[in-house]
DNA sequence: TAGATATATAAGTGTATTATTATATAAGTA
DNA sequence: TACTTATATAATAATACACTTATATATCTA
């Protein structure tokens, strides 16, 4: 971890717990190589729409991720001003690769344009 | 992080929500700096016994600590051995020292001699 | 403007988590 | 051996969490 700034527990401990979902750290992993949409997330989770929404606010709420809306798409994608940026950068390089799951969707042809 | 071996993404997503509590979070902290027993945890965190020991049991689980009887005592102490423990590195060099709540048990003195 | 698409929010439900109380086990001591 | 201390386990209750369904909002397109 580059950061050395000293972080509240209680905050950091919210922290873990908000990456400790498997849903949520493997969106975060997907969001380390490509920016995405709700509706590509939908697709690889296979589950609700409102599942994702929920899941990718509270990202949003502590500022690990950020939205821009393009046309209809709202496109997420790393928040890398937020303090636990470089933490996270930690946490995600012990993960495997996620880009086959892209890459399914790619040949199912449910790749949405907005996240290429 | 040092560890550069690839961890399944469930399997992580588990161990950061299992730190992701404040007081598991807390105990991991003050055991990187000092082994302790379940006595001492109970009056930081002044909190019940088997609420503690139902933390260190899930903590013991997982791998994360491990311990060793001496007498009526049993301590505890971070497994340097674990997978995690190089990421667990990366979590606790960002948080606050908690020396000061062990200098408050023996201000009171309520320090355990198994612990010293 | 009406309909379609993408996303968000609200309400409700089932499950998981954490704490408590009560009890069991294990070691030390009189 | 009886009593005390330290810890673990079991049962239970309160709370938190993640999902579902239903609905609202925002943008695009015919």
């Amino acid at each position: 971890m580059q950061q050395e700034s000293v972080i509240e527990i209680e905050e950091f401990a919210n922290i873990l717990k908000l990456l400790g979902d498997k849903t949520r750290l493997t969106i975060v992993k997907i969001l380390d190589s490509h920016d995405c949409c709700v509706c590509e997330f939908v697709e690889i989770f296979k589950t609700s729409q409102p599942a994702i929404s929920q899941h990718v606010r509270k990202l949003k709420d502590k500022g690990i991720v950020k939205e821009s809306r393009r046309g209809q798409w709202i496109i997420y994608s790393l928040n890398k001003e937020s303090e636990y940026y470089p933490f996270l950068q930690d946490v995600l390089k012990s993960l495997p690769d996620q880009g086959y799951r892209l890459d399914e969707l790619e040949k199912q042809g449910l790749r949405i344009s907005c996240c290429e």
